[in-house]
DNA sequence: CTTTCATATGAGCAATCGTTCATATGTATT
DNA sequence: AATACATATGAACGATTGCTCATATGAAAG
């Protein structure tokens, strides 16, 4: 009996193309949780203040005009992604950018809404 | 009478530096929306579908195992964020990427991830 | 050890998001 | 005109998000 094809609309040579170069469940995840996190202005903001100096939680957040919880609340979401950094010196706690693909994406976002 | 520094933990140059760099609000706006579509792993499927051939909105439901209904939804979005173009050929309305940076930024996020 | 300053964190709330379901729009075929 | 097919769209839903507020942790100074 006659297997049915599992799709009608799309050449099966497409399919086969598609699934070869399509990332695995977990990098999807992964990828998406990363462009979230570059998805909010506040962080988006955050990370720019860092392009120019490391910088403690709430000179940050004074730079920002937001308050402490709210900065931090953020930095925690960055951290956990790996944009950025962080060492103690002290009470205080200075945040860094932790690599350059964070410039690197915020540039190629940029090039496209400015053309 | 002395003036207040508006900025207590951060150098004043540090400061006016910062504000030089960062992007102004509707661009930032633009910047955290464009990553916010980046930012589910549905629509980095269908841009990952599109990077290997154009492809009708039932043709990208049926490989992605999904509601025609879900696909056309993100492709709007899609479309909103002008990442996809689309063109009709009859009953039929076929969907493309619509330039090189969607391919840049994705690969940039994969790098980051994969470090 | 108590206080102070810097930061982190948990609960709660309004707002936004992604999907489903039902239905509308639009194009070709009869 | 009537039907069929491809796509779009609006309402509704549970889930997630970003902030606030209150409080906890952690390090230095007294």
């Amino acid at each position: 009996m006659d297997q049915q094809p599992a799709y009608n609309h799309v050449h099966e040579e497409t399919v086969q193309r598609v699934n070869e170069i399509m990332p695995g469940e977990e990098e999807l995840f992964d990828l998406s949780e990363l462009f979230k996190v570059f998805g909010d202005s506040t962080r988006i903001r955050i990370l720019y203040v860092l392009f120019e100096s490391d910088m403690c939680v709430c000179g940050i957040a004074e730079l920002l005009g937001m308050t402490q919880s709210a900065i931090s609340h953020q930095l925690a979401v960055l951290k956990k992604a790996k944009l950025v950094r962080y060492r103690r010196e002290g009470k205080t706690i200075f945040y860094s950018l932790s690599d350059d693909h964070v410039r690197t994406i915020l540039d190629q976002g940029m090039e496209h809404i400015t053309e």
